[in-house]
DNA sequence: GTTGAGCGTT
């Protein structure tokens, strides 16, 4: 039985889903189902992993069929030592499937676990060993993920469209209708040749034309070079 | 081979 995750949710009708942070980047749900399935009915366990390198999240989906079992599992899995590291389960919130488990959660002290939480001073630290990917600098697994679930409340979303439409009128501020930007660089003096286009880089001659292979056809030799003996034999 | 707050897929 492992097949978490590998054909999607298979029934989540009265399941309850577990968050299990803080688990080792090595950890699978295989790892973690012989744990979770002790302490009751696991039905199903999943594990987030990046579509770009494959790798784990760090964090996992457990869950159960009853209430009951998957409080127990908090309980009694949240802060075991896992891998080597202590593992955190909680009930989610933010899945689709987020069950009303505030129901039993009479315990009132659990916002007491958001004092490590605020503690995020880095955030692309991790990136720069794993700047593989250059392109993808926007992250939607980023921790900014929207802002608290109440802001969405009274934001009509068609009365700002509304309200854009209008103001589209009296603003009007195209960015493209932008003064024909008088200050543009169009180059006072736009002269499109004789300006050392190549410059040799590490040619012998790349300093002016020297008075003596300047011009071989002779025109140094009659007005530079009278004398044969300073010619390029200095001897 | 690395990292470490958080919230999820066929």
């Amino acid at each position: 039985m492992s097949h978490f995750g590998r054909s999607g949710p298979p029934d989540i009708r009265d399941t309850y889903s577990l968050l299990v942070l803080n688990i080792t980047f090595r950890t699978t749900a295989d790892d973690l189902f012989p744990l979770f399935d002790k302490y009751g009915k696991v039905v199903d366990i999943f594990i987030p992993r990046d579509r770009r390198t494959g790798d784990s999240r760090g964090f996992a989906f457990v869950r159960y069929k009853y209430a009951d079992e998957a409080e127990k599992a908090v309980k009694k899995l949240d802060g075991r030592n896992v891998d080597g590291r202590d593992i955190m389960v909680q009930f989610a919130k933010y899945g689709p499937n987020a069950e009303p488990i505030s129901r039993d959660d009479h315990r009132g002290k659990d916002s007491r676990r958001r004092s490590r939480s605020r503690s995020r001073d880095r955030y692309y630290e991790r990136d720069r060993h794993r700047g593989r990917e250059r392109d993808y600098r926007h992250r939607s697994r980023s921790r900014s993920r929207s802002i608290s679930p109440d802001y969405d409340r009274g934001r009509g979303r068609g009365r700002d469209d509304d309200y854009r439409s209008r103001s589209r009128s009296v603003d009007s501020a195209s960015p493209r209708h932008r003064s024909p930007s008088p200050g543009r660089s169009l180059s006072p003096r736009r002269t499109p040749s004789s300006r050392e286009a190549s410059p040799d880089r590490r040619s012998p001659a790349k300093r002016s034309p020297p008075p003596k292979s300047a011009s071989p056809r002779g025109r140094q030799s009659v007005s530079r070079s009278p004398s044969p003996r300073n010619s390029d034999a200095d001897e």
